[in-house]
DNA sequence: TAATTATACTTAACATCGTTAAGTGAAAAA
DNA sequence: TTTTTCACTTAACGATGTTAAGTATAATTA
């Protein structure tokens, strides 16, 4: 009787190597330039082993992207978790962990948030409800409602208080990402800069 | 002897007609979604025509977001021409500019300035040097540094605040054109906050 | 134990892509 | 009138994501 899960253990086995053969090669040489013959290669199985276990491409990026972005919400997490703070200091690091995380992964933050989704053909590449991101983004709001609470940055919208923190920490992620030939300034003075600028315009 | 320089005509006519079916295709489908043979097609030449007058895909892309980047400098340069005025209302005014082309031509800005380079390959798909992007660029430089001199922001670096301004409007810009099924506040609240963030975080 | 059924995987193929090499036919030059 | 030039096309290559059909092995049934 344990035929069953047996079989169902080497199923999800296989899917994991999958996903893990799929998370390296695509994290060292970029979504655009994986194959899933690539893919298949490097699991020394046939292509289309793959497609019994993920829907499509599209499909097995969106799961590796999922399992990367749960460290970002760890992480995020992490800082909440650590005793009792303000919240604008918890947005402030909040902002920072989000963009060294995106450095830190270029390529998953590349096809998850920067890459757009091409609607016109009714993919839904990225869907919002239930994701990672959303979670993250969740975070955000938290803190900037906090920090309107208490006082620390000026009342508003808190959602649009929070998309115009996202809007900064994404913007910067992805230039240093996208453009890699820019005379950027030091990475941490810009960091430090866009992070600064944000929450005194938010005080202001 | 006018034979040359009717051939020189013709090519000419032809290389634009390439450069325009191009242009057309590609902001209405996209780049991915763009085909030489579709463009080939529109203009009723064989595809390896289209290599007679550009180097590659890529390299037709480029030219054609040349093109249209002429147009965000024009735009810009209209705000600076239109008589005297303080550098920080010219700044304000050069960021709604840049998001309002980029949202106008979303998948142009999507090609120059949300897609990552794929350096990797050896390939300098945006070329940083002389480009239309960089003149665009030298605008914020200018109006950042013009408002420093007459105080109307805080002095510091101004290379670094000035990529501190690019991050803020390409991160709602990238953000609008790349996460459509985000639920986002009203565009135009969101710009507004945007900007509004940005320059009093420079004043504070 | 032998026959049957289920199923995990593979082989072969399709349509499409960017791009190159070889060929063609007409216009210009000799 | 012959030769040469050259703008353009046809055919093909290798790679892509993906699907349909086939195969061999393991599990179930008799």
């Amino acid at each position: 009787m344990g035929v069953k899960e047996r079989r169902e253990r080497e199923q999800e086995d296989l899917r994991q190597k999958i996903l893990d053969a799929a998370s390296e090669l695509f994290a060292k040489e970029g979504y655009a330039n994986v194959s899933m013959r690539k893919i298949a290669d490097k699991i020394e199985y046939s292509p289309t082993t793959i497609y019994l276990y993920f829907k499509d491409k599209t499909d097995l990026l969106n799961e590796i992207c999922e399992e990367t972005f749960g460290k970002l919400i760890e992480t995020v997490s992490l800082i909440e978790a650590q005793g009792i703070g303000e919240p604008i200091d918890y947005l402030q690091k909040g902002m920072r962990a989000y963009i060294e995380f995106g450095l830190k992964y270029p390529n998953h933050y590349e096809v998850t948030l920067i890459t757009p989704i091409m609607d016109f053909l009714g993919k839904d590449l990225h869907p919002y409800e239930g994701s990672s991101g959303q979670k993250a983004f969740e975070y955000i709001v938290r803190q900037v409602a906090g920090s309107m609470e208490k006082g620390q940055i000026k009342q508003g919208d808190a959602a649009a208080v929070s998309q115009t923190v996202w809007a900064a920490i994404h913007g910067v992620t992805a230039l240093l990402i996208s453009h890699k030939d820019f005379p950027f300034v030091d990475r941490k003075v810009l960091i430090d800069s866009v992070i600064n600028t944000t929450i005194k315009g938010l005080q202001a």
